[in-house]
DNA sequence: CGATCAATTGAGCCGTCTCAATTTGGGTGG
DNA sequence: CCACCCAAATTGAGACGGCTCAATTGATCG
């Protein structure tokens, strides 16, 4: 299904990594970093399209984003899909799957990508001897929960335009603290992707595209944004960004 | 604000409480059950419409509710409000807060409620010696991130009808697991508090109860429900229950 | 028994969806 | 390299669901 590579060890260490300042390690006191070490052990790569995981599969891992996008959707019975959230480098994913190490969602790549492999018994190992790794995992779940009912009262309570600026400051701003400009950018997922996501159809997420670009707010063209006026989207949202 | 009760420490016992095969212990092996005795110190009692914490207090503990019903809102800086679950017996609160320890939310009792207590120190301590505890806290959040997960789905590709249908059935199920009968209960929230969680204004609440009654699906007086054809009502959710 | 708040019901409007046609861009093979 | 194909995106027209505003009824509680 997909590569698993096993690097080096000092390849993986959560010590050295570029992002250790945004991922997993963030906020944790410095000698605890090194016990980090040893839980990463392996990487996987994922082509464009291709699932890290999927609905029903068992967990014995959590991952973090190296590179690249993935999605996170759920799927109902009748197929109906609920995309719950685009992941961008540093970030976690997998840990909806821990209540009965099921997996509850689908995992894709939306391009080439590489996680973090991080085994669930190598976290209870190291998380017994360093407690700041416990309150870590701890706040990154908790952090979950947050942007989820965020997303619920923009889901419940924002009009199409509202949602979809608030989804672009979103995406901005998490870009920007990876180092990325916050104006211009690449969407990696679809019209009907961000439909779904913010509860539109794919024909509303178009149109006000057009309509964003028509008041100068941004320009697009397809997948790539430019936005030429953050104050007024941030204005036009009303609400502090998803995330 | 609100009144904290110590009782004598026998009254306290997780592994004595009638709850314990729904609540926190759920699943906890039986020779870890008695070493969460020293868990809840503490039980707060709420008056109807009274607060547990508000936005931005300080997190040192999480809750277990005893009894009665609790609401959880969001309220962002315009005021705007998204309640985000409305709980029952044996449900946890506050696992939101847990990112920098601030809460995030509001918690107000919808009747007369009663909390259990658990201090994150003693957590941290207790975990120390229980693994069992640990994981059970991680399984606690990640049901909260499926349950919001869940509901973002509900907002954002239900219609409607289809979401009250999915809160009726999601109550129904709840108060079974509780004991009570699934198809005739009291609901502790307005029309307007139903209206929000469901991101519906409470006139469409209104009418599409009154629509349900017309119907034959149920009967409705102010807050009394009686499930007449709940099979009718799942088949309108058309997914599974929320929660 | 009035006062107040919650819930119901109606009428009309607006935003978003649906369905459909067209354009654009990217990838593939001749 | 161009022609072709297919998927993605755009744009339009019309329908409809849920919202807004408003009036009325029904509970609840001093």
């Amino acid at each position: 299904m997909h590569k698993r590579i096993a690097l080096a060890s000092d390849a993986m260490r959560c010590s050295t990594c570029m992002l250790n300042e945004i991922c997993l390690p963030l906020g944790m006191p410095n000698q605890d970093l090194s016990k980090l070490d040893e839980l990463v052990k392996e990487r996987i790569r994922l082509l464009k399209g291709q699932a890290l995981f999927h609905l029903e599969d068992e967990v014995d891992a959590i991952y973090a984003l190296r590179t690249g996008c993935i999605k996170a959707q759920l799927e109902d019975a009748s197929g109906q899909v609920q995309i719950t959230g685009f992941l961008l480098p540093g970030e976690i994913i997998g840990m909806d799957g821990l209540l009965h190490n099921r997996h509850v969602s689908h995992a894709i790549a939306l391009e080439d990508s590489e996680v973090c492999v991080m085994r669930l018994d190598d976290l209870d190992r190291i998380s017994a001897t360093v407690p700041a790794l416990q309150q870590q995992l701890r706040r990154l779940m908790s952090k979950e929960i947050n942007r989820a009912h965020t997303l619920m009262m923009n889901l419940g309570s924002l009009r199409s335009e509202q949602r979809l600026a608030a989804f672009l400051i979103n995406m901005s701003q998490r870009l920007a603290t990876l180092g990325y400009s916050p104006y211009e950018f690449i969407l990696r997922m679809s019209r009907e992707e961000i439909g779904n996501f913010l509860g539109l159809t794919l024909e509303t997420v178009s149109r006000l595209f057009s309509r964003f670009a028509r008041e100068g707010l941004l320009k697009i063209q397809q997948r790539e944004v430019l936005l030429l006026d953050l104050d007024a989207l941030y204005q036009l949202a009303g609400v502090e960004p998803l995330d």
